[in-house]
DNA sequence: CGGTATCCTGAGGGATACTG
DNA sequence: CAGTATCCCTCAGGATACCG
């Protein structure tokens, strides 16, 4: 893994190191059960809060929402602007390499809809 | 979930029957750790034997390879050729419905090598 | 309002061995 | 050569509760 490599996606340092393609390496940081899901409702709104993606996306948990935002951070696709203020408020926005994204996940969703139903 | 969809993925009635949106469904199709790989592999070569397949992903494990590529048959994105012969002989080719995820997975394939080494 | 800690369960998937 | 069965273990991710 090359340093460069580790700095773009210090989060995949937790990860599979080793792929036979880089289709592997693409799944693992859109390829979890919630994180396209995630990365795709924060493209659409451009800039959503924590309440209101956790509303979009009620069948996830908290915790597991609060985990991936981290891990979509981490992998530099979505940038978090948290506002000093009581109630505290959080904001999402997507970063230029998390709209590189938006092409293919709005492809596995028209793919998606194509077969599902 | 449709009549429809039933029987075009009969294999997902194991799976997750609620999506937040299309997205979801696509990924428990090739979302997995090495669907996509697998089928990637497939429809380069267009037609190719187990054995080849298992010498491309060496580090798939036999038994998953096995189940995968089963997975991949029941969703109908792959088809399945077995001889009768000794010793035995299989081949898997691509189904049109697999050849429609060709364009996504060479996309995915892209992104990875752009941010992956 | 939003994040984190703890605990727990189940499914994914690896190793191995047996079968035709 | 290819498929299946068994066993086992890790870890993603769900429920809940507490914190600032």
């Amino acid at each position: 893994m090359s340093k460069d490599f580790s700095e773009l996606f210090p989060n995949q340092n937790k990860r599979q190191k080793d792929f036979q393609c880089s289709i592997g390496f693409t799944m693992t940081v859109i390829g979890s059960k919630w994180r396209a899901i995630i990365l795709w409702h924060v493209l659409q709104s451009q800039l959503i809060r924590y309440g209101q993606l956790k509303k979009s996306i009620p069948k996830i948990s908290h915790k597991v929402l609060s985990q991936e935002l981290r891990n979509l951070e981490m992998d530099g696709l979505i940038e978090r602007i948290a506002y000093a203020t009581i109630p505290p408020k959080v904001e999402y926005i997507p970063t230029p390499r998390g709209k590189s994204l938006e092409k293919i996940l709005q492809e596995l969703c028209v793919w998606g809809k194509k077969y599902f139903k």
